[in-house]
DNA sequence: TAAAAATACTCCATAGGTATTTTAT
DNA sequence: ATAAAATACCTATGGAGTATTTTTA
């Protein structure tokens, strides 16, 4: 046996089909189905069903599939510490975005990560906070940049900047009310949140209620900007954090951002990585080139309100 | 790079000299030497700090030794998936024994489990409770039989038998003093104890520990035998469990097996085993023989104090 | 009768062998 | 001077190709 047959397994079990399963490994079919059926005689199974229209695993076969996934990771993780101890800052990192974080963060530093590691290949998904845990324990991503802590215990955290919320409001909405939002300035408006799964939508849930503010229990987002347009229209608040409060103050000319009163609530963004990685120090270089890039950011815009952890 | 090269990484590691690495993977010297001169050219990196005398790991050898030990792991795992479909009750168990338990309960199970599993090769290995649960993690055992619970995240654990524990004295030692064995019963009596690793030592120590009775400092046991010799010639006391007690009664003339009063301490013997293994099945069989075959030992020695566990 | 997988065969890249040289104490 | 690793060169297994046949909905 020897990787690429690994690799055969998982293409059909992908494809379902030998002749595409072919060519997304860049074989002819009868190459992969002569290889494959050596595969099977090797390990006395038949790993595949097949079928009529196209194959599908067998029981052994998935079992098998597991194992060549997990072992294709490994073999992909020892190429990479090749690259890794040829140049330690070159290589490439994959790396895992919540949405409410991504678009308001990269942007602003993108230049700065290019010109900290000028031949590193930066490979961004975005990606919700279950999705960069589980992505990661597979080693399908390198990093996670999300809000913390996730309590992982293989997975090592490390904090970059904290972020206050704000009170999205539509334009004009506070009224005669005083600022900043308290409990009673909360009552009866409506909260918009995200849809389940955005870690966002815990964090609003979790300080509203803390507010004693309920949902709006027949409306959820699918994504931040949904949000953004029912606000403008006027059909409720959300709390959001600073960075997407900077972007919406400059863009979004319907919306105010409210300061909330004392104990004002936060969120901290970080990075996620497997414990004891071997490119432990990089990670934290492009953590300090976050911060850089936040701090420079909130410099630009004249607002002083994110706290920049103290290391 | 294939899956041969790792194990010649493994094997270098391991002998650090290309000659005996060489003789291990049943390839010449020149052979070993070349084709490892390839994956360090594949990789871009050396695996090697090569010295006159032998050599040694890099630091890249090392991260990457980790993973092709994974590998291979892995790998070993499909091969046996392989061998489980072509029979299921055939293949092969390297199962992972303590000390306080092999002896004195392999023999009597050994002939129902290949009764039970006639082309099964059974690999038995003494460990102790912490080495049975590592080999467990880097697969390098199927199965660990050890004292219950080890409350592992990623094992399950399955009982077998309890047993109750004996307190062994020398030879007439009880004198004028009644039966059963409590507190009052302890006071002055000299306690010998394994040495630290053992589980028994842990477990007698915690049971004497709530009868308010303390080591004997200056000495520990190496051996569950050496414990024996001490006890007969009259150094102390010590706990034992139900199938030591058992042996020690047919075995040691010298020595006296004396029941505990109630609360009476025991000890849950059973196997642990990576979580949902394709094999499960077949180690809750293999259970279940063990189990028979305790209840039959107990029955012929016409005691009735192991209590087997309600399925 | 079409689409998909299996078979037949050919080719060459490379893992592995033996013989030998180089290197380092 | 000796032990160990590297090099040179040869062999043969097997991975991958093209052309073709078999299978089955």
């Amino acid at each position: 046996m020897n990787f690429r047959d690994l690799e055969y397994l998982i293409a059909l079990d992908q494809h379902g089909h030998f002749g595409k399963a072919a060519q997304e490994c860049h074989v002819s079919q009868p190459t992969l189905s002569g290889q494959f059926k050596k595969l099977e005689q090797e390990l006395g199974v038949l790993l595949l069903d097949r079928k009529a229209k196209g194959v599908v695993l067998s029981e052994a076969g998935k079992a098998i599939l597991e194992r060549a996934k997990r072992i294709t990771a490994e073999l992909n993780q020892i190429h990479e510490i090749g690259r890794f101890h040829q140049n330690p800052r070159a290589g490439s990192l994959r790396i895992g975005v919540i949405p409410t974080v991504g678009p308001y963060l990269l942007p602003h530093c993108l230049k700065n990560l290019r010109k900290g590691f000028p031949e590193m290949k930066y490979y961004f998904h975005e990606m919700k906070t279950n999705e960069i845990i589980h992505a990661l324990h597979e080693r399908r991503i390198d990093l996670g940049l999300l809000a913390l802590s996730v309590h992982e215990e293989r997975l090592e955290e490390k904090v970059i900047y904290k972020e206050s919320f704000y009170l999205a409001v539509p334009k004009g909405h506070q009224g005669g009310k005083a600022l900043p939002v308290n409990e009673k300035w909360l009552l009866n408006e409506q909260l918009l949140l995200l849809e389940e799964g955005h870690c966002l939508r815990d964090q609003a849930l979790k300080l509203c209620q803390d507010r004693r503010m309920s949902e709006m229990t027949n409306f959820r987002a699918s994504s931040i900007e949904t949000l953004r347009a029912m606000i403008e229209i006027g059909e409720g608040v959300t709390p959001v954090p600073e960075l997407i409060a900077l972007a919406w103050m400059q863009q979004a000319a319907e919306i105010d951002l409210l300061p909330f009163s004392t104990p004002v609530p936060q969120r901290e963004i970080g990075l996620i990585y497997a414990k004891h990685s071997i490119r432990r120090e990089l990670f934290n270089e492009l953590a300090d080139i976050i911060a850089t890039s936040v701090a420079t950011l909130i410099k630009k815009t004249s607002k002083r309100s994110i706290t920049l952890p103290v290391y």
